[in-house]
DNA sequence: TCCATATTTTGACTATTATAAAAATAATGA
DNA sequence: TCATTATTTTTATAATAGTCAAAATATGGA
């Protein structure tokens, strides 16, 4: 429940969420490849870089993004399986799946159950 | 996307989601029906009145409960479709549906994005 | 109407979070 | 090595959130 708070503090602030969601956008699956460098997002977002460090700190602390360097940049890249292990304790663990967007497709779920 | 911000807030505390959990399991699908009374929560999770309602105002606010009132008590029950649309706009909208913990079950979405 | 119970609101306080200017660090190329 | 670019850290300040005692409100029953 704790690493679940610490995801969704991150997740519950306007000028982060918009880091994350541009971070998905700019995604690619493959290791080393994807993510945006710092001064991207401050440009794309419009935030002042020391509020932006701020903010990404947050995120890489809940682990939803990860940090690599590409020669002075440093790219951010979200971080799939943390985000689906946030999504799935949602789903799963606090609603024990009787709110889950996808519900109607896990065997074992009550159809009617499903919103 | 404010609207997420405020869910996502309103989760983003341990005893509030403690309470919110709390409400799932108690949970009734039928109108009028299922819930917990403040007092009940209260004692159930050891926090005091004031503070109490404190969250669950906080809670009702991100419309992710909702009340009603039994005699003397106040009944909260947690809202499926809030939770619903909190769970959704995380995976489809934030994370384009790569990130979704049923991914596969959804027609149109590549198996290999799913964590 | 008066009392007891259930809960919220107010008010005061402490703690945490957000912002941003200025200084510090890191990497690159001249 | 020095200047430049990219970014973080430090420091200060302002804003927001959390806690709880005490007072206020609402309901039901004697």
């Amino acid at each position: 429940m704790e690493t679940a708070v610490t995801a969704l503090s991150a997740l519950a602030q306007e000028t982060r969420l918009a880091i994350f969601r541009a971070l998905m956008r700019a995604h690619a699956p493959e290791e080393g490849k994807g993510g945006l460098a710092a001064g991207e997002i401050a440009s794309a977002l419009d935030v002042a870089p020391a509020t932006l460090s701020f903010h990404l700190k947050e995120l890489l602390h809940a682990g939803l993004v990860v940090q690599r360097r590409e020669g002075r940049s440093l790219i951010y890249k979200a971080d799939l399986a943390a985000m689906h292990g946030l999504t799935a304790y949602l789903i799963d663990d606090c609603c024990q799946g009787a709110c889950g967007s996808l519900s109607p497709c896990v065997p074992g779920r009550a159809e009617a159950e499903c919103v």
